[in-house]
DNA sequence: ATGGGACTTCCCATTGTGGGAAGGTCAAGG
DNA sequence: CCTTGACCTTCCCACAATGGGAAGTCCCAT
């Protein structure tokens, strides 16, 4: 059953908009047959692809990694340890952007923290925003 | 001493580039004095608002707060408490999207721990982008 | 046949930043 | 006086990933 879907179906089917489905497409993610009426027809190998890219998204590959995770998913030769160099390569982009929005919310939070929060006008978040550079915006030299 | 300044050097005085300063005055964050030439000039009470910009963007403050931070520091009647309420909410968004980062990077490195990353093409990394919806994507129920 | 829903393509918006073209301006130096 | 180079001006385009929406076509059920 289902053998084949319209591009309604498959977005129903594997979690991706249709707009996106089109959109990956567009990109080379993917290929999809035309019906005679131009419609895009997919199988449930083309869904099994689409939950592939999917997944990848949910743990924010960008579309050029799933370019290549696509590629090596389905090289039946390929090497684990390209996809673990791959794999290791973005998590270490996600940790450091991680810890830089950590630093931030940590200056923030201290700032914030000295601050009255009432109906006075002084507030050494704006005195910080406001001083000049190097005063002390970060603790130690910076990297 | 330089009490009135081009673009160019209100840009290397503040760190901002003479790009986005054009851009914050497109947007209304600064406006800008034009001499007979058409040239924008600028007095060391512009370059102290450029540099309060890039230090809440430094904060990844989205440019809508930079403008509210603007007003409340020009404001000197404000409440330190809205200054505070806006960082602490910006301080909420830092955090959770640092939270999401992190969850992402744990999974990931949790995955690609299992993987054995030689000349093989088995790949739990693979495996688990390959992997029907709702099997083991995530640990708890969310949220 | 008609209406509604799903499909098609194409354009625009987002957020923040940069690149680059085409042209005007100014100061220094020949 | 005229060139050269560095700066300024505006305007358009690009990125990454996604969504909104218009205008037109198609299919199916009434």
């Amino acid at each position: 059953m289902t053998r084949v879907m319209t591009i309604g179906e498959a977005a129903a089917r594997s979690g991706v908009s249709a707009k996106m489905i089109r959109h990956y497409e567009a990109i080379g993610l993917l290929s999809a047959e035309r019906r005679a009426n131009g419609y895009r027809s997919y199988g449930p190998q083309d869904v099994a692809v689409l939950r592939f890219i999917r997944h990848a998204r949910d743990l924010a590959f960008p579309l050029e990694d799933v370019r290549r995770l696509l590629a090596l998913w389905r090289d039946r030769t390929r090497a684990s340890a390209e996809v673990k160099r791959l794999a290791l390569s973005h998590v270490a982009a996600l940790e450091a952007k991680a810890a830089a929005l950590n630093a931030m919310a940590g200056s923030l939070r201290h700032l914030a923290s000295h601050c009255a929060g009432d109906d006075r006008p002084d507030c050494p978040i704006l005195a910080d925003l406001e001083a000049e550079d190097g005063c002390h915006r970060q603790e130690g030299p910076e990297r």
